[in-house]
DNA sequence: AGTTCACCTTATCGATGATAAGTTCGCGTC
DNA sequence: GACGCGAACTTATCATCGATAAGGTGAACT
């Protein structure tokens, strides 16, 4: 969050709390019910952000044609939004709040499973966001999510650094495999994969295992591995009692 | 990699075979020995870069900044490099380089452990790369360590499916962590990780476990975190045999 | 009726990635 | 030893983008 000053004319701005304030990202908008056509909120400007980033990607979102497609200036955007950066920053959170946080129910494990595979999920399924998990993640719905995925781990008997080093392994193995499997969904140019893995095939010599491992062939799919590790790695941090 | 057409004027330039040709980024190039002062070439370029980048991050890469530090118009590096996205890929690759491949002794497992400790330590020595991971890594020196990870894994045992997530939880996990703790690295404001945990803290009615559980509180190191699950990631996948 | 202020517009700036069209100079050739 | 060819640079220049400054406008309140 790059929380400068508040900007224009004084700290009027909706944007100008953008500090740490626990509100910014829920203001609960009661405000002029309907001022022309459509009220631009923040709310509006984020999820058309997102539905940007979902057509062109991360680094072709430009403010004007988001504008644009609010069929607004794209000044007006910095009424709302202090920097492009903060609106980066609110589409994570976005759509980190698609994810479900699953019922508390008697199993952890099943949670933390539900959990991290619909964080997965969510991540890929807007595949520019896991190149954008380089930054400060302060907000509300990915700080639920972490919340949830410590209590579920609480709950399994863990405390003090093992429930943190398990927190750690678990988040940062799901952020890991979201940056490696959305690298290849965002390509443009769909034989990228390809001509990857001939490259490397056609190097055999250089790399004798990685090359007749059926790693790089993709013999098995990225979901597969995912959920197979993922097991492993609960069967290790939560195991079942019995 | 971001391989367009060869572009001035015609194929003759040195980024010409930035294909998929393995000799992109291993070029012996045994030129023109001293044309001038100092003659600017791919490597010069590159390890200029990753110093521009260790002094200014990532986004504030420039290539008239890089140019006056190599004492060259800025049009110049085009000639060497095609795009501004392949000078950062041959930069990613570069620091991977800086990776230390160890000896394969008789203990694969240990060997894993440096390997990966080491990889770890070069990111969190260049903390912007780890958020330039989202592309496509198919350099020779990424390449030479996911083959050395494969093998090691092999050694102990690993193969088929086993052997294929074995890779990707280790590597995953690794850029995962990377990504998360250069995060903080490499933020200007000092004092944001503390505001952070402050704003956390202050919340603790909505987050009463990881305000109160020590996690953001950084009471363990984020290298011991990363040892520990490490460890415990290799007890899994490569147990020793007796 | 007038004032205020939230919200948006037009005009504009500076920086940046990249291209186009020269310019220089070493090297091999006749 | 002129010649020119072409690798390696330079200077000019564009289009685009993020962001600021300043002005307009209408609803709401006094």
């Amino acid at each position: 969050m790059t929380t400068g000053e508040p900007h224009p004319s004084e700290g009027r701005s909706p944007s100008a709390d953008a500090g740490h304030g626990d509100v910014l990202w829920l203001r609960g908008g009661t405000e002029s019910p309907t001022r022309r056509a459509a009220p631009l909120t923040l709310e509006r400007i984020v999820a058309a952000a997102v539905v940007e980033l979902d057509e062109h990607g991360a680094e072709r979102l430009t403010m004007r044609r988001l504008a644009q497609r609010l069929a607004v200036s794209s000044t007006a955007l910095y009424w709302h939004v202090s920097t492009k950066e903060d609106l980066l920053d609110l589409a994570v959170d976005h759509i980190v709040g698609e994810v479900p946080i699953p019922e508390a129910g008697p199993d952890p494990r099943s949670a933390v499973r539900a959990l991290l595979s619909g964080w997965r999920a969510a991540m890929l399924a807007h595949p520019w966001s896991p190149g954008l998990l380089g930054r400060p993640l302060l907000g509300p719905n990915v700080l639920a999510r972490i919340e949830f995925l410590q209590a579920m781990l609480t709950r399994a008997g863990r405390s003090g650094m093992e429930l943190a080093s398990a927190t750690r392994l678990l988040s940062d193995f799901v952020i890991g495999t979201a940056m490696t499997d959305a690298t290849w969904l965002r390509l443009d140019d769909p034989d990228v994969l390809d001509k990857a893995r001939a490259h490397i095939v056609g190097l055999r010599e250089r790399y004798p295992t990685l090359s007749t491992s059926g790693f790089v062939e993709g013999a098995w799919s990225n979901d597969d591995l995912f959920q197979h590790s993922l097991s492993r790695i609960l069967d290790m941090l939560m195991p079942v009692p019995g």
